[in-house]
DNA sequence: TTAAATAGGACTAATTTGGTCCAAATTACC
DNA sequence: GGTAATTTGGACCAAATTAGTCCTATTTAA
């Protein structure tokens, strides 16, 4: 059903519960995963993709945790979705490494082009801040499509 | 990488390739087949299920064959992929039936719908024709994403 | 020195996806 | 009426991906 995958969605939840926290210290592993409810070990995976991706600061041993390395405003879901899935591409054709093998495939990468950067613009639209609770309710998002061009 | 899957895929490229035909008679799933370079056995499957959905007529017995249901300009991209994956959804609390586990998650819902509206507004607004070799290098495509709000 | 953390990576189970195949029903044509 | 060419429907299996767990090493505060 085009879905991003679980772990992305939950690295998004766990993302927008740290954005959620007090800023002024850091977040265990432990912490986060009552908070959100997602087992232990997973929740530990999600930091360190998170963090070897440049998203969280980590601080090791004890009383270490992590935290944002940068503000919420300036980190966007396609930052959280590129960290797990690498470039957003709804298909192979949309990525640069593109080798088809049908003639007709090709036909349809230019279009497909457009339509990638389309979805991508919409995701890197949305800053963690407008996903954490704080902004929630408040009419914030604002995304809408233009297309013209007949149809 | 939040791909579509490659049925899907194949999906656009064979309704592009049908679009691409003499509307004037219709094509069996061999020539399709040879068309396209996909084999026999997943191009019927592809056909079966895009007929089963309304967006090709098929004729029985000898001499019949699939043909598009409409004009190449109301099948839109959204149509197609929907065939094959269903509602176009990131995350599973973008649908209706969202009974989500963790609270946090349900704190990301709305955020959730405007990110899929967007990108599903994306999908709707290409048509089967813009995707066919016709129109292809005519620059017909022009999508762009409004975003006002902060960020 | 010890306890509390993160870091790195291996491993398994579950799920999804891709692809194939077969038997039945329908239809044009001879 | 028979035959060949089609679609229809469904079952089935293999491969790939994903989710989730676990173990050991490293780091650091107290």
């Amino acid at each position: 059903m085009m879905r991003i995958n679980k772990l992305t969605d939950y690295g998004i939840v766990v993302m927008t519960r740290i954005a959620d926290m007090d800023q002024n210290r850091v977040r265990t592993a432990r912490e986060i995963s009552e908070d959100t409810r997602i087992p232990l070990p997973t929740v530990t995976r999600l930091l360190k993709t998170l963090s070897g991706n440049g998203l969280l600061d980590s601080q090791r041993g004890s009383q270490g945790g992590y935290s944002l390395s940068r503000s919420s405003e300036d980190i966007s879901v396609a930052d959280i979705i590129e960290t797990f899935e690498g470039p957003i591409a709804l298909t192979e054709c949309s990525t640069n490494t593109c080798e088809c093998s049908y003639e007709t495939k090709c036909s349809v990468e230019e279009p497909w082009q457009k339509i990638n950067d389309t979805v991508k613009n919409a995701l890197e639209g949305i800053s963690l801040n407008q996903m954490a609770g704080k902004n929630q309710n408040e009419g914030l998002l604002n995304l809408s499509m233009n297309y013209s061009g007949g149809m």
